[in-house]
DNA sequence: TCTCTGCTCAC
DNA sequence: CAAGTGAGCAGAGAC
């Protein structure tokens, strides 16, 4: 950052209640506050400093927990103030051409709709949606409705009833357009700062109960990659100049890696040590077929099975995500349990142990705690044991990024390269890179990422060099 | 103007 | 009852 630039962003005063507040140093918005603040007011005030740690840990006795604060979330906080303050180039030019695209194709796609159902209606409304669907049109006799009495017209639900007919399709196609519209292509250029021509985000470091970061105004955490309309937008998220281009760096099924450790379970360590596709690995082990035997349906299942072991699975859950019957979906699990049996056993302890301590924990001691875990009612109890046993695996992900982006952070100040860090997505980070920098920072980057904490699976990380967001995956 | 709801985007 | 963690948008209704 040149010396003029250094005071682009103004520097917002803050009494201590503005800067540690009730909602704890979430509402901080560090890009306006310089780091140097944040450490005499906690140095100062010993108040300060134990509300910092009541923010971060809710119990300091015990030495893990004290460690997460002291070795990674206040190391991590001047790296994301850098990344905040850094911000990230957008091309304006470019996402005007293409809201007017979209504009025209939501035009297009409205009238359409409109004819479609022989009245015209607000689409954006699912009120309004639910009476043409189901009253009008008739679409379906047994529509579920939500509890404030409205039909439901989500995307799960309208899939299912897009052979019924042809309005259906284009609704759904109605509703992409809009929503990359309006929350991305219409929103981003208006974040733009007027001084330093960039988009600067916030990166909240503790508001998500499992320990990863979330980020706001704008959420560049969320931004489209899944259908090719809405990959586009990542073509805007381009370098400061000629001189740079965009590294990303992406921990490869990251997840699974980490519930294979903890878990212990040999097949599925062993699965990543062989270096096969995870899912085809497992779909060959629970269709009991050989690798080369795997087509696309039994491999797709056993992704969906993979996502449900992290997220805490019921067959029920499975059943209507693959829409298979229940009992086939039973059977899958089953048979996922026969051949990662210690994933299984994983589960089961990491319950009995919250059930017995009152929270859960990942690699690092970063807890969860988990209030409602004993509760006497099914539905409360089943979304706890899902919290104990989804928290150490997101949250152990979350401890392994943040150390890497501190460690990466500490060894690109000590080469004093130009490149910068710019955004951190779960499981990516985002890079300008120097062309003069290139190879340097790539294997700096998966260096760091690889040995930020040593676990008993291989860990693997993926990195791409572009023009822009896209190009560089 | 504020808050809630439903929906949809990401990992 | 029924898959974890977030954020933002438009509609709808309360104030």
């Amino acid at each position: 950052m040149d010396a003029m630039s250094e005071h682009y962003l103004q520097y917002k005063p803050v009494s201590i209640t503005e800067l540690i507040g009730k909602k704890g140093i979430a509402q901080l918005n560090m890009r306006d506050v310089p780091l140097e603040k944040i450490k005499e007011y906690a140095a100062e005030d010993s108040d300060i400093t134990l509300q910092l740690h009541d923010i971060f840990v809710p119990k300091l006795k015990e030495q893990e927990a004290v460690s997460v604060l002291e070795e990674i979330e206040m190391p991590l906080v001047p790296v994301l103030a850098g990344m905040e303050r850094e911000g990230v180039m957008i091309d304006k030019n470019f996402l005007h051409l293409y809201s007017a695209e979209l504009d025209l194709e939501a035009k297009k796609s409205e009238e359409r709709i409109h004819t479609l159902a022989g009245v015209k209606f607000n689409i954006a409304s699912p009120k309004q949606m639910g009476e043409v669907l189901f009253e009008k049109l008739k679409l379906d006799p047994k529509a579920k409705k939500t509890k404030t009495g409205q039909y439901q017209t989500g995307e799960d639900i309208l899939s299912k009833l897009a052979p019924e007919h042809e309005i259906i399709k284009e609704i759904l196609r109605y509703r992409q357009i809009s929503k990359l519209k309006s929350t991305y292509v219409d929103a981003l250029p208006t974040l733009i700062h007027p001084v330093s021509g960039r988009v600067h985000t916030s990166f909240n470091q503790a508001v998500a109960a499992t320990g990863r970061l979330s980020s706001q105004n704008p959420n560049l955490q969320n931004i489209p990659i899944r259908t090719e309309m809405g990959r586009e937008v990542r073509k805007a998220f381009i370098p400061r100049n000629s001189e740079f281009e965009i590294l990303a760096a992406d921990y490869s099924q990251i997840e699974l890696r980490i519930i294979a450790a903890l878990s212990g379970d040999e097949g599925m360590i062993r699965d990543f040590k062989d270096g096969h596709d995870i899912h085809t690995a497992t779909a060959s082990k629970v269709f009991n077929v050989s690798l080369d035997a795997v087509d696309k349906e039994m491999r797709r299942k056993a992704k969906m099975v993979n996502f449900g072991i992290i997220y805490g699975i019921s067959a029920f859950g499975l059943a209507q995500r693959l829409e298979i019957p229940r009992k086939e979906a039973a059977e899958i699990i089953e048979a996922y349990f026969t051949q990662y049996p210690n994933i299984k056993k994983y589960m089961n302890d990491t319950i009995e142990g919250a059930r017995t301590h009152g929270f859960v924990q990942t690699v690092k001691g970063r807890r969860r705690y988990i209030r409602d875990i004993n509760s006497r009612n099914q539905t409360v109890r089943g979304f706890a044991e899902r919290n104990a046993i989804n928290a150490p695996i997101q949250g152990s992900a979350a401890d392994m990024i943040k150390i890497a982006m501190i460690a990466v952070h500490e060894a690109m100040q000590k080469a004093s390269l130009k490149s910068k860090m710019i955004l951190q997505v779960h499981d990516e980070l985002l890079f300008e890179v120097h062309h003069s920098e290139k190879e340097l920072l790539k294997k700096l980057v998966i260096d760091k990422m690889k040995n930020a904490i040593q676990l008993a699976v291989p860990i693997e990380v993926e990195v791409g060099i572009g023009a822009n967001w896209l190009e560089a995956h």
